[in-house]
DNA sequence: TTAAACTTTCAATATTTTTTGAAAGTTTAA
DNA sequence: TTAAACTTTCAAAAAATATTGAAAGTTTAA
């Protein structure tokens, strides 16, 4: 495999990969591009490189700044906008695990909670729908607790809470 | 709220959270449904509850089985199939983690793999390709032995592990 | 100012994914 | 056997989602 087809198959792999962290093909391959590129790019370049139109590359870009994973890039005397992406993958993960918690998990917390309370009039059905969604909160929470906790530590977090984890 | 409307509630919102956990809305609701109903349901009372068809009834149960979160319950003396699915949070937690694993962690590792392991020419650009690729390929391997291992834990694994980790 | 060089927006279009429903298949009891 | 009671399959239709591209908007330099 020379490097050009080892390129276009981490765009595609890590593209078709984007509903796994809960964005679009083109966003995640854009970010893929960005990740593997030597330089910041332009949006003509981005275009060029993945075959897609400008009006897809400019909004899926300002998405990926919105989630903090994209960075503009200033050259100075140049008018263009250059982008480029986290190259750190710790980093990125702590990006994505929070903004994946704030913007599914807690919602979805909120929701569960609220059902949970609905009054017990005593009956089988409502104590068992009480009982499941409760069930389900909890595990939410602990789950999202976890996901913070590890999203505030910065360096190596991952391997420290592995280590900590099975030692 | 009442419980009709509680539980189309959960029913939704379990739903539209499917793709967080990688599966279609239909699926999700459908075990949404049984996670909360007392009795095991048949296809008909499935199909009833969330207004879909029988086909998609049939194919979507067909896949919770192959997950393994949904089991045929068979009643004696009765022809038709019923169904329920698992109804403790944490073995439903590891199944959707093992299975994710699987499907989707697995394949993405050895893709990185091959890539990563493409024949350094010495130009700048493939080397940051594979160097970044092989950051990648760490941290999905390391991520994916940390969820093997909380999938071995039986018992309260969540709880247990969060303790570990963070005191 | 003006106009060139860029970015953004969004209605229309294309693509992908999901759902339907009727026909084919299977199982069981008599 | 047969036929009733069920389940599965899959091509076609519908729904959801992503993409295009041209027009509108913005910024900058002269």
């Amino acid at each position: 495999m020379q490097y050009q087809e080892a390129k276009e198959k981490f765009i595609s792999t890590w593209g078709s990969l984007g509903s796994l962290w809960g964005i679009n093909k083109a966003m995640a391959q854009i970010q893929a591009l960005l990740f593997v590129s030597t330089k910041p790019l332009a949006t003509e370049e981005i275009m060029e490189a993945l075959k897609i139109s400008r009006g897809n590359t400019s909004m899926n870009v300002r998405q990926l700044i919105d989630w903090g994973i994209v960075t503009k890039e200033l050259v100075p005397g140049e008018r263009r906008e250059y982008f480029s992406t986290e190259k750190d993958v710790q980093e990125l993960a702590r990006i994505i695990a929070k903004e994946r918690s704030r913007r599914e998990i807690k919602p979805v917390i909120k929701t569960l909670e609220e059902i949970s309370s609905i009054e017990d009039d005593g009956s089988e059905k409502t104590q068992e729908l009480i009982k499941q969604t409760k069930a389900l909160h909890d595990l939410a929470e602990t789950a999202d607790s976890m996901l913070e906790k590890i999203v505030h530590q910065k360096q190596n977090w991952l391997t420290k809470s592995l280590l900590k984890m099975f030692t």
